[in-house]
DNA sequence: AATACATATGTATATATGCTCATATGTGGA
DNA sequence: TCCACATATGAGCATATATACATATGTATT
């Protein structure tokens, strides 16, 4: 029994190939937190919600808070956590601050999600 | 001024048509949550790494346990909570438990968001 | 410069969550 | 039936997080 070959359940189930495959295609310890770190985001409804209103189009702070009934506190500590992402990128005219999608990708992460939970 | 349109910002920002449209395209509370519910499981390096390891085959529980050097109670957990949102399912075979994916949909939105992180 | 407005940010609090520990359940063998 | 093994589950604890509240920063107007 060598090192990669793990023994348990009185019998051994997962055999040397099986694991050096699973270490191989596992990603990297930062890679994992990334993934995570993004898929955290999108895990919470309120920052959905913002990313959806986002899909439409660019709005700014209290455009959101309106639309979505909530503090304009609330929203831009969102929006704070989504920006250092890069999720979103915002721009100033003026007093007001506007924010829009960083990339299309974002949408297209959102919607293989939905059709999971739609089908 | 209609209920509609969103007065803020000194100015009228959102105006009643992109209100309507961002009403129109938002889920329902019940497709956000689920929504949310399935990216929060994917916002945790465990579940990740859990589920890259069954993207190679399927795995009783003290398999993965011993792979990704974690307790058997903490993989068990982990697991429960993945097969409540149906991405896994069970085959039991005399005393040890077979986890599998429950389909390749849950491979796709993991890679798309993989795509995003190495980008 | 002083003020008003839009946004950002620090802090506190309530809630959620992931793991550990102990224990229960289920299965097969002696 | 008794025991050993694989897994599940409940409780507790430590940490993370979402929002509210108060306040700071930045911009435009007068």
């Amino acid at each position: 029994m060598t090192d990669s070959t793990v023994q348990c359940c009185d019998l051994i189930h997962v055999h040397q190939d099986t694991v050096q495959h699973v270490e191989k295609t596992m990603p990297s310890e930062d890679a994992l937190f990334d993934l995570a770190e993004l898929f955290k985001t999108f895990g919470d409804t309120t920052r959905i919600r913002i990313l959806f209103c986002l899909f439409i189009d660019e709005m700014c702070v209290c455009d959101i808070a309106n639309l979505l009934h909530m503090s304009q506190s609330a929203i831009s500590h969102q929006l704070s956590g989504l920006k250092r992402l890069k999720l979103i990128k915002a721009r100033r005219e003026g007093k007001a601050i506007f924010y829009s999608l960083a990339d299309d990708h974002v949408r297209s992460i959102i919607n293989e999600g939905m059709d999971h939970v739609m089908e």
